[in-house]
DNA sequence: AGCATCCCATACAGTACTGTATGGGAATTA
DNA sequence: TAATTCCCATACAGTACTGTATGGGATGCT
């Protein structure tokens, strides 16, 4: 039962190997190869590449989005900080992957729209409900997404303290 | 003296093909056929596709931040908002590709290194200048460049009216 | 005019993929 | 047990490149 390959395996490798090698990484010889099977697998799983990126990008968002937010939610009565810290302290590279990627294929970018309206909505939200008028609510909401995007895209990781430095800030502009 | 074709013919043919297709068009064939020519042409002026790729980084570090930068400091005495203004209304296709390379391409992820560095260290030394401290300064100008990063790699353009207002809350977090 | 140099075309071999066609083993079901 | 379905290996043709080898036209120099 362990042996034979189930299309969630080749999504779980996919995106594995979207995360350490970037999106031009995703295809079925190198993949297969990594796997173990030749690709004829592949080609049982998916009609073709096409429906594997497809597949993949559906995969993602499930992941990207929707599992932070509901976790952030459940797990904290003040969920801005905690959404700061999180979002600034994880591991970026499947984020970075997929925007990579988002700049030369369309299905990709359209995926990434979709979930980076649904983040801001988000912040927005946690913004108006800690009591800012709306309309700064939607701008310091904006900035504050971009700050993320722009941390997750730039590959430096600031030292501890630092970083803590920067937090604070952010935290500072959220509030007040 | 207008049909022979030169490296920097090459070169600014690869700028544009890097703005509109992103990093996997910077292909040696292609690009020959949309300039009429053919890869024999290539291989003359460069020894293979590295080189090539290595020309194209170096020669868009030249216009990506140094221009840039001289061209602020004589053009306004308040370069701040200038520069805001102008980093926030740029066309951004090229920044955009050469990032989304550097996911990729240890190269280019060397070259993005060293502009953000020199983008930031300007940054900051404008808002120590103003008369920020020297923490808050670093910190700020750290979420100021991350912010124009997210502005930058993603897509979406905001209507006149609304990016006006995040650009005077991105004044006012930098100023105060 | 002769010669070298610059720039490019053509042709070839090699590489790394994609997609399809075919067959076969293993597990499941009848 | 027989048949079917599931999953994969192998083999083949096709595509889109890279890099090199060779030759040739145009231009400048002497």
């Amino acid at each position: 039962m362990g042996d034979q390959l189930t299309a969630k395996d080749w999504l779980d490798e996919g995106l594995k190997t979207l995360a350490r090698s970037g999106f031009t990484a995703l295809k079925a010889e190198p993949l297969a190869k990594a796997m173990g099977v030749s690709r004829g697998s592949f080609y049982w799983h998916f009609a073709d590449i096409g429906a594997f990126h497809a597949a993949i990008l559906k995969h993602w968002r499930e992941v990207a989005a929707e599992a932070i937010i509901a976790d952030l939610e459940r797990a904290s009565d003040d969920p801005l900080p905690a959404l700061l810290h999180r979002a600034f302290s994880g591991k970026l590279a499947l984020e970075k992957a997929v925007r990579s990627w988002a700049t030369v294929d369309s299905a990709a970018r359209a995926e990434v729209q979709a979930i980076d309206r649904r983040r801001l909505d988000y912040i927005e939200s946690l913004l108006s409900s800690a009591g800012l008028a709306s309309g700064t609510a939607r701008g310091r909401a904006q900035i504050l997404y971009w700050a993320f995007l722009g941390f997750a895209l730039s590959d430096q990781a600031l030292p501890q303290r630092r970083m803590q430095e920067v937090l604070d800030e952010l935290l500072r502009f959220a509030s007040k």
